[in-house]
DNA sequence: CTGTCCATGTAAGGCGTTACATGATTGT
DNA sequence: ACAATCATGTAACGCCTTACATGGACAG
């Protein structure tokens, strides 16, 4: 679905190569959506195609050419149309809750395996963004700081989203623990 | 990847026909994992040759055959493997922070239609979630309790979830607002 | 007589993953 | 000598979506 507009959206700022590109998607867009090697390659044929970016081919002798790419004119309407156009309804698919919601199946101790194993993971992911919390950031312009500031959104995202889960997490892991097999609102005297 | 899971867990529960499954994935089981109805006839055709369910065949004249599908031992197997195994890092692929990350290419007030698109999505899907609170459970044996309690979770998560990020959404739009252009936690005196 | 429910499927296309394949240059 | 980096791709497969197609039964 997006994979195109991603790439536009990295190309807007500097041309670059496919190689470049998967560079870039992982520094700083792996958090919200990862790029595919083999599919960064097949995505930028067809945008070629779209004629939404441009190549500029560097021929290498025997060694396959280096292929640097830019966005067109139309490939920046297009992905300008995208970026300011509201997504509706996306479907959610997370696999953790499709076991747990099955968890009558399985005994304790498994589902409690399988929460630990969850909550592991979300520390990890918490720890990698605090990590990238305040990166040494000298004083910006004005416009700069509007950029940052919306590439630093997805960071505060992930702290927030993670953060929750992982209380969440606890809160399970305790109730079961204790055998405590109710809904958390149904103590909440509303 | 967990379609096939889905459906063996419903099929563990009772059999049911394609067109039952469907009605269960909308009811149940649509807010994190939804189930489109051609790939359910799919995987049920799948999951018959993997000898993970059977078939019982109602031939009705000229109409298409009803066929009832009940999950087998080595089905069950299966499924009780798959909800016990730990899932591991899974990608993230969240369009919306797609759109903010390069947020920078759009006017104030092209992203604050956004955000508040996203926030009405937000608003609705909590709206739901309330509605699905609490609904009338008699008393029930402590078995019971437990499997109810693993479905409760799924909607548990979804409140938390949403309202995570319904506080988010709101305070970008404040901070948009107000011009104010600096990541949350760059305010915070650690 | 119109629409909704019951019940089944096919076809085509897009998106994503994994594995495989090549080969120069630079650093340890 | 060996590994990492630079740089490009193909092939095969799986998952998901959208659109299309059929047709009886029953309720308003």
């Amino acid at each position: 679905m997006s994979l195109q507009h991603a790439i536009l959206g990295f190309l807007s700022l500097r041309s670059m190569t496919g190689y470049d590109l998967k560079k870039s998607f992982d520094r700083s867009a792996s958090h919200f959506w990862p790029g595919n090697q083999s599919q960064i390659y097949r995505t930028l044929s067809k945008l070629t195609e779209l004629d939404f970016v441009d190549v500029d081919v560097h021929e290498r002798g025997d060694l396959l050419p280096t292929k640097t790419y830019s966005i067109t004119p139309s490939g920046r309407q297009h992905l300008h149309t995208w970026l300011s156009t509201p997504l509706g309804e996306r479907p959610v698919r997370e696999p953790f809750l499709l076991q747990l919601f099955f968890g009558g199946l399985l005994s304790d101790d498994e589902v409690l395996a399988l929460i630990q194993s969850e909550i592991a993971l979300t520390e990890d992911a918490l720890k990698q963004y605090e990590a990238l919390k305040e990166p040494p950031t000298p004083p910006e312009s004005k416009e700069d700081k509007r950029k940052v500031f919306f590439s630093l959104l997805t960071l505060e995202f992930g702290l927030h989203a993670n953060e929750t889960y992982l209380r969440w997490l606890t809160s399970i892991k305790e109730r079961i623990e204790a055998q405590d097999y109710t809904a958390q609102w149904t103590k909440e005297p509303s």
